[in-house]
DNA sequence: AAGTAATTGCAAAAGATTTGCATTTAGAGT
DNA sequence: ACTCTAAATGCAAATCTTTTGCAATTACTT
């Protein structure tokens, strides 16, 4: 009988693996579609678009929390009511949020370098900077024509 | 008898009133909290701040909600389980969170604007930008000591 | 192939935020 | 000052988000 090897699989493998983690079905299933969607998710949407094979809710917390500790995932805030979160695989990049309907666009790249480092050098209390966020909250094209 | 003004309360009186709110008593209160503590509070502080005069946890949540709509207060997230808000009268700045033991440092500039315009001039989607969060996280020199 | 610690599901709890409704009150108009 | 009305408040209950305890299962080490 032949195998043949799933390349991505194969690499979720090696990245749990990597964070000490145990590569189970359901986090090869929950990576699958974080980067498919390629772009943050919220707890409840990640849960329904994993489809079939059901995850109870507690399972999908703990497993962004662990993902997150270990780096692979990142927690983006849109001024939802609940966390969203995305592959933190990607380089460093932050979104426009429409404040109307919700729509993400990416923006992709991260000119912040600067910035934190003066922040970081003027700062009286803290002697590192570990992360941080930047977001952007605007209008959509559809939604202003709207009116 | 002679009615000492309070400048302060006068202040907020017509900051209220400029936003078509009326000015209760409750209002003026966690005002001076906000003006008060000058960073971040939760709902569950603010209204522990307040002291005396118990507000109910609902009506500081309606608060804040009308404050942020007309601009007096400005929603801040810090990952924590819930949202913070400050007084929007302030410049806009932004704040240095530690991870550790949470503790709150001004950032007293904010250098984003041509990192906005930049984002705006490339977005395909986005016609215009309302509003930007941005907060770093570290580690503080206290507890950087801890160890 | 067996043993162990990590992972999961389920149920329940805890925490954050919102809502409906009856009551009170600030401020406009008289 | 007095009246009126829409806005604001308190209370209770509902809803939504996230966490936790525990027993059963499973990936991986030896």
């Amino acid at each position: 009988m032949i195998l043949i090897k799933d390349k991505q699989i194969d690499y979720f493998v090696t990245l749990l693996h990597k964070a000490s983690l145990k590569a189970t079905p359901t986090r090869i299933a929950v990576l699958k579609v974080l980067e498919k969607e390629h772009k943050p998710l919220s707890i409840a949407i990640l849960q329904k678009r994993i489809g079939e094979q059901k995850i109870d809710t507690a399972t999908v917390y703990r497993m962004m929390q662990s993902f997150q500790e270990k780096g692979i995932v990142r927690r983006v805030d849109l001024r939802h009511t609940h966390a969203h979160y995305e592959l933190a695989t990607r380089a460093d990049h932050h979104h426009i949020t429409c404040e109307r309907c919700g729509k993400i666009e990416d923006i992709p790249w991260c000119d912040l370098a600067p910035i934190v480092k003066k922040a970081l050098c003027q700062s009286v209390t803290f002697t590192q900077i570990t992360d941080h966020t930047f977001e952007l909250f605007g209008i959509c094209r559809s939604c202003a024509d709207e009116e």
